[in-house]
DNA sequence: GCGGGTATCTTGACGGTGTCAAGTTAATCG
DNA sequence: CGATTAACTTGACACCGTCAAGATACCCGC
């Protein structure tokens, strides 16, 4: 039924979900245990692990979210009318740097060595991540087909070349290292530029 | 004197980075713990605090040797021709991928948000890393005023995107996300050729 | 309706962590 | 030589992730 307090929550993962991510964007990587999460839902220290194997599986899971709305935004630059791919791209890098700097832990999260490298990936992450970037790649692929790229270009590379530079200035801006917050409007215009230049300017050879 | 057994250790704070080092190297950031550096090291386990405020900043000070070896490269990149410009950013940009990819737990540590907005950098780690950045900006300048890049471009934005170029590579590259190891020889030639091309439009080699 | 199986949640316990507080040893200096 | 001080130690605390074992409530076939 609907009692507030009932032995069986309901939907425990959905809220544990919500929870974490309130947790993570307030009180850092840091500030999200189990054991806090847990009590913040109202539930005992245990009763997430019926919902995610361990620890890093729920990393894995907010960092999926965090892919589906960057894949999203990439939909939504689709909306822009098609025969401008150029500001498609654009449309999509502004996007991008927004979710990025309004979501630093989560950005963070996402990209991080521990859930990639130190642990293993679930597939759910996996396959969000890879597909994302596939469409990307695609938009990129789109640009080459288009005359706005020399045929001999390689799109996997333009695309991993591309989004590394645009990965690159949201690390380097959201972790506060080389580009402070004041030069972020600018920055963020010098990154369209070298990245549209990179994608669609002729370059002089190969 | 030099018995085994003393209780002043002799030269503690270097012993510690060392064993840090190595323990970062070969059991990644989660198996560096004080209590496991400290028994390595054979000495208690609050031994460590009379030389460290705390573990924040014993990876910052690991952190700055990192930036250390990069401004290493930077000096090492200067003994190339200095009629060459080119050759030296490439010389640069080999090493640092080189670095990124054989310590990838220092590399991820080194630029991490952990260190630099999580926690607060210490004034070792902001001066040296400021200053590295600093070098690599000169010779993006100097290219400027070599005439290889257009009259008004903005070198301080130059350097920010390529170095994020190269970061955002770094990173996508060691923390196994987008380009895996097979392609990693390519990737690198890519990149250098994109740094090339955002800071010198016309080059005529290669 | 009922009984058993199962999914869900709980409490207890263990080994690990960073670090505060207070005590102990050894080097140094007047 | 005595006192100051730096270096090091041990004890304790509050966290953490998670294994094991038990309690509870739902669900489905009879």
């Amino acid at each position: 039924m609907s009692s507030t307090s009932k032995y069986h929550h309901g939907d425990l993962r959905a809220a544990l979900l919500h929870e974490a991510a309130l947790l993570l964007r307030n009180e850092g990587i840091d500030g999200l245990s189990l054991r806090k999460l847990a009590e913040k839902v109202g539930v005992s220290r245990m009763a997430p692990y019926h919902h995610f194997k361990d620890k890093h599986e729920l990393l894995c899971a907010l960092a999926a979210q965090g892919f589906d709305h960057l894949d999203q935004l990439m939909s939504d630059a689709n909306l822009v009318p098609s025969d401008n791919l150029e500001e498609q791209l654009r449309s999509f890098v502004r996007g991008y740097l927004r979710f990025a700097t309004s979501q630093p832990e989560r950005y963070d999260l996402m990209f991080g060595r521990p859930i990639w490298k130190t642990g293993t990936p679930s597939d759910e992450l996996k396959q969000i991540a890879y597909s994302t970037f596939r469409h990307y790649a695609e938009k990129v692929g789109g640009m080459i087909s288009n005359g706005r790229l020399p045929e001999g270009s390689n799109p996997l590379r333009l695309a991993q070349a591309s989004w590394a530079t645009l990965h690159g200035l949201c690390r380097l801006m959201i972790d506060g290292i080389y580009v402070n917050a004041m030069d972020m409007d600018e920055v963020s215009e010098e990154s369209i530029r070298v990245m549209l230049a990179m994608l669609s300017v002729e370059r002089t050879d190969k």
